[in-house]
DNA sequence: CGCTGCCTTGACCATGATCAACGCACGTGG
DNA sequence: CCACGTGCGTTGATCATGGTCAAGGCAGCG
């Protein structure tokens, strides 16, 4: 199979720090225990002490905590290549939940493997590091969303940031697979089904983006950006979106 | 002088992680140039590219964005002992804005000497991305606050939060420092200055916490704990406020 | 003494939440 | 093949949390 755990997992480090040939070797020898998941299971759960890491194969995972008050903030969406539990190798208990969202591949590793690997490849370490910090910048990002702005902002923005992410050239994807029903949207941004749903139609309506069965279809992604705010520096890519 | 920069350095960093003697010695020989600041004065723009990092020794800063409608969102609050941009060791370019708040005294510290430390001591390098983990946990905490939690809870959260990593033995501050007027509170909390006044005045009706020029006093912190739904396990603490 | 910044409170407004109903697509079983 | 159930999207009506506007008080400072 071409696209192995450890290939996509390759591909994406490679996102945003460039690796040399011993490097992907090391990385092509990590042992790696694969799991295919049924459709929201969770993975990881908040307060487990966990000692391996989850790489995601194929479909997609996200990362949520629930409030005392029974909501659920749900804090980012991941795609294969990411290791969203990655931050375990450091920190003892979860703070949140690891869950599929749709039917997925995944790929175990021992924290014992990680840590050997960044024993001896400074490089590596530095590539894994810098990738929890990109994490930690999309936080930042959304941080910036809930707190300062609108409904349509929020959107527009997370619309731009999935189409870069899943960029696969230098251009930003025009059709974007982003596996939430509109209850889940909600939950990411912090409002209700029903107005994402009227955001949305805003959205259509004003020529920008299309929504339909997991699918969002960029029309104009420079209207999104403005609409949105989005400048992509934060994903710390290799290639640019310069616009 | 015996809080000198890198004694109050070690000691953060051991709030989280244990070390030994020769890594506090590894530490002590870092390059340090301090630096006096006045209120409000930036450290580093969103946008910059910054060859060192910024350690507090004394004071309070913060870290901030700004939207393109002129909204200010404040990210995180920071204290003695903390880096609040080491993630620009390895992302190249600053997502936001660091500023003193305070009056304050920083340390800069090259990312070349950094850099040289995590080559030469692992559990240095564990150490300090360990913090940037921390450091991400606070955000998710925040985005929960923003996107899941009313006016009321996410003050109250906050308060706890700052007792637990004001704390000085292994109880949380009863009364801790926060420079914030309300204003800033509410860019911090993703509310307007007049709700912020008014979620206080409900704290201070429900005997839960005092706040009046800069200081806090914690008068409930279980109390206040149940309304902020707040569990310090995120903070990853060697001390464990058990309650 | 008077400015300035911050806190406080009141009145009114708006974004977005909640409640409710309906349509539609899909899946399942009779 | 159709009847039914279920989950999701859509829309309307109403409500509420929190925003905006405005004004006054108070403390600190030049």
């Amino acid at each position: 199979m071409i696209n192995s755990a450890h290939e996509v997992w390759i591909r994406q480090l490679e996102r945003s720090t460039p690796l040399l040939d011993f490097e992907r070797e090391a990385l092509r020898a990590v042992p790696v225990k694969v799991r295919k998941l049924e459709p929201h299971t969770d993975i990881v759960c908040d307060g487990d002490k966990p000692t391996q890491c989850c790489m995601i194969i194929d479909g997609f995972c996200w990362r949520y905590k629930m409030t005392s008050g029974g909501n659920r903030q749900i804090l980012s969406v991941h795609m294969p290549g990411e290791m969203p539990d990655l931050q375990s190798l450091h920190l003892t208990s979860m703070d949140h939940t690891l869950a599929s969202i749709t039917r997925a591949e995944i790929g175990l590793v021992a924290h014992q493997s990680l840590r050997e690997l960044t024993r001896r490849f400074p490089h590596l370490t530095d590539a894994l590091w810098r990738s929890t910090l990109i994490d930690s910048a999309i936080f930042r990002q959304w941080l910036v969303g809930l707190g300062a702005r609108t409904a349509y902002q929020r959107i527009a923005h997370l619309f731009c940031e999935m189409a870069v992410r899943q960029a696969v050239g230098n251009e930003p994807a025009q059709s974007i697979v982003l596996p939430l029903t509109q209850i889940e949207l909600g939950d990411a941004l912090g409002l209700s089904a029903v107005h994402v749903n009227r955001s949305l139609r805003d959205l259509r309506e004003a020529g920008l983006a299309l929504v339909e069965r997991g699918v969002v279809q960029i029309l104009d992604y420079e209207g999104l950006k403005r609409a949105g705010d989005f400048d992509p520096g934060y994903l710390q890519l290799q290639f640019v979106d310069r616009a």
